[in-house]
DNA sequence: CAACGGACCTGCCTGC
DNA sequence: TGCAGGCAGGTCCGTT
């Protein structure tokens, strides 16, 4: 159930066990993720080695030695482990077999997850052109959100969760930065000061970066026998509390939708 | 262009 | 206990 940090401690725990190893074998049990698993996924990547896993957004990007880039999504429920692993079960859709003998295995139930191939820089993929600064590129500044924000009339949790302002910034991040920052998640993003959108960028990397550093704690809990990613325990202020009070003025948290997504803020703290 | 709603799927929880 | 309904951390795509 990956947001960007999970994304990142996925990378961050795969990365140096399969870094240089060679792909022995694939096993796809099941096509049928987000779009079918490519047909020649198999045959084209047998043989080749890992030279580097990277993530853009939340896209891992595993780059060959043959010039191949897969290009991997979790959607909803997706999860990486490492092996061994036991028997595969029903949503496990894919195993990579390496040479050291490592094995990593894509589970995904809800089948929102992704796998495809490029042999082009993966930066110019479809999927990943339009997509906007990482939240940690310095690109990545309260004047970057303004300029957007001026020009658009959706509300501002809606702007925050757009990939083409700025990637990584999913469903609970995007509660948590705005009550960080102070703000309504349905305030209109054209009315809002660049002053106060300023701290709404340093409430989503400061969120996401204090999110990465959890997962990093819990880093050597990655491989494991029944699979899952270690996943941290998160420390949320105010996504899933609602009607409990809010940690900083006890008022009771309120629970709306914003483009059919839940959101939670506090009626007196954001404004 | 921007905004919006629907679509893709399964699992889990609630309430009748 | 069974079943319907609602909800879930993503994001693409078609329509207006």
């Amino acid at each position: 159930m990956p947001e960007l940090p999970e994304v990142e401690t996925t990378r961050r725990g795969i990365a140096p066990h399969i870094t240089g190893q060679r792909i022995q074998e694939v096993r796809v049990r099941h096509r049928g993720l987000r779009w079918p698993v490519p047909d020649e996924l198999e045959s084209r990547l047998t043989g080749l080695s890992v030279v580097a896993v990277d993530r853009r957004g939340k896209y891992l990007l595993f780059r060959t030695d043959g010039g191949i880039t897969m290009i991997l999504h979790l959607g909803m429920s997706g999860s990486l482990s490492l092996g061994p692993q036991g028997p595969a079960g029903p949503h496990d859709h894919l195993d990579w077999l390496f040479s050291g003998g490592v094995r990593l295995r894509m589970r995904d139930p809800r089948r929102f997850g992704a796998v495809l191939l490029t042999e082009n820089d993966p930066m110019d993929h479809p999927l990943l052109r339009n997509l906007g600064p990482e939240p940690f590129d310095p690109r990545f500044t309260g004047e970057h959100l303004y300029g957007i924000a001026k020009a658009r009339r959706v509300a501002v949790k809606q702007l925050v969760m757009d990939a083409r302002v700025v990637v990584g910034v999913g469903n609970i991040y995007a509660n948590e930065a705005l009550f960080l920052s102070g703000i309504r998640p349905k305030r209109p993003c054209h009315r809002i000061s660049a002053n106060r959108l300023s701290g709404l960028r340093d409430a989503v990397v400061e969120v996401l970066q204090s999110a990465i550093e959890q997962g990093g704690t819990t880093l050597r809990d990655f491989v494991r026998e029944d699979g899952r990613p270690g996943y941290f325990a998160r420390r949320l202020r105010v996504y899933g509390r609602a009607g409990l009070p809010c940690l900083v003025c006890a008022e009771p948290i309120r629970q709306i939708r914003i483009g059919q997504r839940s959101t939670f803020f506090c009626p007196t703290c954001q404004t």
